[in-house]
DNA sequence: TTTTCGACTAATTTTATATATCGGTCGATT
DNA sequence: AATCGACCGATATATAAAATTAGTCGAAAA
């Protein structure tokens, strides 16, 4: 019920709108009518900007990951501080994961029951990250502040092993919604995690 | 359809024939009329020795997590080596995960959907494995092994990370049941953890 | 040409209902 | 002490009807 931007600025407005909509109702019950509605216009509209509804959650996603993955590959630079990035990794991955929880609202324990688009999406996006923690790991040996002899492996194992954290405390969360201290000791590990492989690749 | 003993080896044998079971069809779709036809007898005689289907699952976990927990508590002993008694307790938890999983048969991803007492019945062992790890770590502070201030949040902690590794795997797993490949890469990850683990903690 | 939308369809979800199965009890029997 | 047939109520399953919703299309507005 406002008035719109044209062209590039559309696009922009829609994201906006349907990710109120969805940090409101979840992926499973809202309808593009619900997202339409609230921009005050009709449904067939929206069809003519996003081609189904799995594109427009996709883009509303992905432009937050891409946040993430951008905010971070912004501090990678020749003679950053690599165990401090890898802290800033941490801190903004949580961040990220509570966005990515909120506009989902899975019912149940995860990605199992979710669909499948889903599912592809958080492991393409995965794939990106164990990139991104690769390159910090080489910027630290560049550095002289980390000895690795597989950085792609090691990547892979803190990025699993920071997963899996976020799976037990999803587990953990008390009345189907993380609760601010569910975050707080999901921080916790996480950083205890990430200094306990700092420890074990430093020189 | 076997002859049966009396008394304290009946429960055994009930005990296996719900194992048999439950392995075979899962929780949810084991009958007591099953368990009961395995073992040649009529469901109400199942109900004399157990007041409910809960009661016989938890039996039958309880039995194998007990067993797990006696194993690795008979190798703590005064000037054991604590480092190699975590790598023992990382490949036993694996083989009770893998015993555990195949008798639940969860749909999904896990407990979140499961039965209540389920839940409880992992939280209350989640308890035990804590302490049990707690005193491993003990051992290696009188050994001299390990320099930890406090072991309990320590040992919290490896057991939330253990755990987040099992639920990854399980999520990973491909068509519902974890290939024999998953379990390989489980069990990588999980040494790997108890390794950077203990390298944090080494004196 | 670009953007919007009402009207429509096919597919999915929800609802309602009937049916079957299963957990658990009880009294009788061995 | 141990077993079981017969039974009950609650839960799960199967089916069909009704309601939503994702997505389309052609026309109209800008």
């Amino acid at each position: 019920m406002e008035i719109i931007e044209k062209e590039e600025g559309k696009l922009e407005v829609i994201l906006k709108a349907a990710q109120k909509k969805f940090a409101e109702f979840g992926l499973a019950k809202t309808t593009m009518n619900d997202i339409a509605a609230e921009l005050g216009m009709g449904k067939a509209s929206l069809y003519y900007y996003f081609t189904c509804k799995e594109n427009l959650y996709e883009a509303v996603i992905r432009k937050e990951q891409d946040h993430f993955l951008q905010e971070i590959q912004k501090i990678i630079k020749p003679k950053a501080n690599a165990v401090s990035i890898l802290r800033v990794y941490s801190k903004k991955r949580l961040t990220l994961f509570e966005y990515c929880l909120n506009l989902a609202k899975l019912n149940g324990d995860g990605m199992a029951t979710c669909m499948p688009f889903v599912k592809k999406l958080y492991t393409e996006f995965n794939k990106k990250e164990v990139q991104l923690v690769e390159s910090i790991l080489r910027l630290g040996i560049q550095n002289g502040e980390f000895e690795i002899s597989n950085t792609n492996e090691q990547a892979e194992f803190i990025c699993t092993m920071m997963m899996g954290l976020r799976m037990v405390a999803k587990n953990r969360m008390t009345e189907s919604q993380m609760s601010k201290e569910d975050y707080k000791t999901l921080n916790n590990n996480m950083d205890k995690a990430i200094q306990m492989f700092i420890c074990s690749i430093l020189v």
